[in-house]
DNA sequence: TAATATTGGTTTATATATAATCCATTAAAT
DNA sequence: ATTTAATGGATTATATATAAACCAATATTA
């Protein structure tokens, strides 16, 4: 049995999805779209574009990346080369990390 | 009745998922972080981490920016001042835009 | 090598995200 | 001012995301 809606997302991650759809909103309203017709585009519903531009961290992240797309919100760095060069910089980065993954004994504290 | 599974987001936005997940990935071995060990802190199963290191599209982009946090990967610009910051300057700019919403009668074509 | 921990991939039950449809309100166009 | 379009917010039904519990395979430590 799952657990219940127990658990609440520390504040840094609420205020960066509620950045995001700040962004989004503002672009949208910038090419003068409608909430209606970015929803079509994006394929979703205009209730869920609702919930993604107030910042809703329960949007799935496909549906968010969309829109962001669709309304022309840069989600990574334009300059920093392409999407595609960033994944192989991220899998080469990868492959060349020691293979010893077993954690440190140190405890890390979590406060953001 | 909801419509079913029919739809699939652009390569962009997979794209941006994926190299996120990717991203994520590299930040928690890099840490020495156990898989089990970082669901725990975000709060999450051990699994969700599976699928969002796996860029699956469809996780709450609450739970992905809360590991992103959590292993080390910066989601803004940390040169542009804070999150802060660009939430009040997203809310300014969204008030200082024409009142005018109704979109223009040129029609746009999706190609990314 | 042996023992232990981590990971990847299932399955199942339940919570919930989403689409669809409504209505009321506000903004925009005529 | 009237009419029309856009928005915000609810509601409901259903698809599905998630947690939990497994197992097998791999990696790590001793």
């Amino acid at each position: 049995m799952p657990k219940s809606l127990t658990h609440s997302y520390s504040r840094y991650s609420r205020a960066a999805a509620g950045l995001l759809g700040k962004l989004i909103r503002a672009a949208r309203k910038q090419r003068r779209l409608t909430a209606q017709e970015t929803a079509d585009r994006a394929g979703i519903s205009r209730g869920l574009l609702q919930r993604i531009e107030k910042g809703d961290p329960k949007c799935g992240i496909g549906a968010v990346f969309e829109v962001a797309t669709i309304v022309g919100v840069q989600l990574f760095d334009a300059d920093e080369t392409t999407l595609a060069g960033h994944a192989r910089q991220a899998e080469q980065h990868l492959a060349l990390l020691p293979k010893s993954v077993r954690r440190s004994p140190r405890t890390v504290t979590d406060d953001f």
